[in-house]
Order: structure tokens, then sequence, then C-alpha cells
DNA sequence: TTGTTATTGAACATTGTGTTCGATAATATA
DNA sequence: TATATTATCGAACACAATGTTCAATAACAA
């Protein structure tokens, strides 16, 4: 069980998280100083790193939370389903409905260039996804081919779906960009 | 026409050169220094920034030279043909055999962390070979699917084959790897 | 031989990182 | 409410890396 924590340290964090965000909108990860998020956030110094080691690791932290709201969204039982959770691919459609809404700028973190500490904790994710719903891919298999670089093709299909996806500005529908990404593969 | 460089300007660049494929044969990209460089090279500082504006353009330069040798390899008919360049998949095949040989640490450069700058330019090459014998995926391209996104996957697809042969020792042999690739699309 | 050009190395300004510490303010709890 | 605890502040600091400058020197092409 881990202690709730001070009302000052959510603030801080909730600044952080914010600030950091916006400037996610602003700019490429890899251009965002430290200094730069503690003006926006406005904290001294010396808080910024009593709450995360390196710029890195709140990268790590903002992705934990973010992932936690798209990718286990399906779960979460007690919402309101607004989207067709029962048919085959809504796992995929969700996935896609998800991004259109660009929570937290996820879009800005999957088209920004000098990221790829951000793609390998999404690849993860989309990995897991991947694993979760393969026998959905069963009979698309070739023969001979290795289960892992199937996986990873999978999971590299769907990544460079939505990375083309967001290029050109999202406009198809999620429920077609769904139909492109299961005729590839 | 260029005019043709002193020998002191050949020797510095050649040494750069070298010393940062040694270096990137020990650690990544990103982590490398120009003190590093100019450190291994045996040269001045001053002199280092007279050739290079920076480590990216460096990199630019390796890389213009390396794909240079790699992806036009095909085109050169006064070199004795050692691969059998005439069957349909000459190219792809062509060019696995050139990764394996590991020219210039080119596994290094496209397995290694932080530097989506390396593999920026190699999908750019790489997509190039892709329109250059698309004619070879005709058939298998599914109907209504936009042509660039038909590209982009194929082109997205032999460079995630390339990295899971990597990762995985290349213990498959360069033709067996091409069959799979042909395989998934 | 001579004029040109590349290299040298040290010094310098600049930017960003991550740490330290005493003072201050907010907080939880008894 | 009083008290002990804990987070924040902010300024200073050490450190590492970048990219520039410049005058002296060495190598080069002709």
């Amino acid at each position: 069980m881990v202690k709730a924590m001070d009302r000052r340290q959510r603030k801080t964090r909730e600044a952080i998280f914010n600030a950091f965000i916006f400037l996610l909108s602003k700019k490429n990860y890899s251009s965002i100083t430290v200094g730069e998020i503690i003006e926006v956030a406005d904290i001294g110094r010396a808080t910024f790193y009593s709450h995360f080691e390196t710029k890195d690791f709140l990268l790590k932290d903002l992705c934990a939370e973010l992932f936690d709201h798209i990718f286990n969204s399906e779960n979460e039982i007690d919402k309101p389903n607004i989207f067709n959770c029962d048919s085959n691919d809504s796992a995929f459609l969700h996935l896609f409905k998800h991004i259109k809404k660009n929570d937290n700028n996820i879009c800005k973190l999957l088209s920004s260039k000098n990221n790829d500490l951000f793609l390998e904790y999404f690849k993860g994710e989309v990995k897991h996804l991947i694993i979760k719903h393969l026998w959905l891919f069963k009979d698309k298999k070739p023969t001979n081919i290795p289960e892992d670089f199937w996986i990873s093709h999978l999971t590299s299909t769907l990544i460079e779906t939505l990375k083309w996806w967001i290029e050109n500005k999202m406009k198809l529908s999620p429920e077609t960009i769904t139909e492109y990404f299961f005729m590839l593969v």
C-alpha cells in the first residue's frame, strides 16, 4: 500500500505534467529542457528533481498514466460504453478512436522526431494488445514464419498505420483506418 | 565540377569517419561526443568543426557514402557480380547480403537506440528501393488502400524485417529472410 | 620558391544538467 | 491549537558538452 500524497506533492506533480504536455504541444520532446518545464510549471528547480530523476523519467511516468488510460479503458466496466466494444475488432477500433481524441497530445508524441524513447514504450503496449488478440490473425499467418517475427510484424504494422493516419491529419474515420489495418495483415 | 581535395583534408575526413565508425561499434550514436571523436581521430577541435557543422551532419555525410555503396551497388556493372542479380527479388536479397557483411557497422546504427536521425535517412533510401520495385507487389496490394499508404507499409515492413533479423543475430540466411519478407506482403 | 590553405591548441562564451543547503511555508496529526 | 514533519524555494555550485575565435605553424600546389 502506497501512502497518500501530500497535497503539495500532488499539486507540484500535476503542474509538472501539465507544463510538460503544454510544451509537447509546442515543440519536440528532445528540444524541451528542464529549465522550460520548471518555468512553465512555475516551480523551483530542486522541486522538479525531487519529483523526477530526469526528463526521461518524467516521460516514463507520463506514459504510464497515458497508456493505462488508453490501453486498459476497454476494461473500465463502470464507465458508459460509448464505443461498440462487442465486435471482433473493437480493441483496435477503440485504440484509433482514443488516438483521434488526442488525449494528452499523444499524436504529437507519436509523430515527433527524436523521441524513440516514447516509441519504445508505446511499442511495448501495442505488442501486448496484439498478443492479447493474436487469435484474430491466426489464419493470416504464413506458415514457416517464426511466431515472434509474426508478432513483431503485426505490431509494427499497427504502429505504422497509426503514424500514417496521423501524418495525413486523420482524415479517414477510425472505422476506415481499422479496416485498412486488417486488410494489410 | 567540385575541386579535388587537399591531401590534408582527405586525411582528416578519413580520420573523422574512421573514428566515428569505431565509436559506433562501441556505443550508441547519441552517447558519442565530439570530444571523443576528435580524441580518437587525433585531430584538433577546430579542425573537426571546419569539416562538419555538427555531429548530425557527420552522420548525414556518412550515410550518403554508406547508402551510395549499399543501395546503388546493383548498378555497378564494372564490378564482378558475386550475387545472383538476375532473379526478381535480387534487389532485396542484395540488400540483406550487404547488411550481413555489416559494412561500416550499419547494423549497430540500425539497432542502436536514440538514433531516429539515421533511421529517417535509411527509411528514405528503402522507400526509393520499394518504389523502384513496386511492380513486384502489384498483385498483393488490397484494393481501396491508398497508394502512399501501401508504399509506406511495404517500406516499414522491410525495415522491421531487417531489424528483427539483426536482433536475432542474423541466424537466418539472407535468402531465407528475403523469402520471409515476401511472405509478409 | 612562394603564395595559399589546412591544422593546431588553447581560450572562451554559452547552454543544459543535476546537486546542495539553509530558510520558509504548508501540511498532517496528536 | 500546538507541534513535528515534510515539501518547496532559490540561489549557488560543479560539471559536461557545444560551437567559436584567433594567431601561430605546417603542409600543400603551382
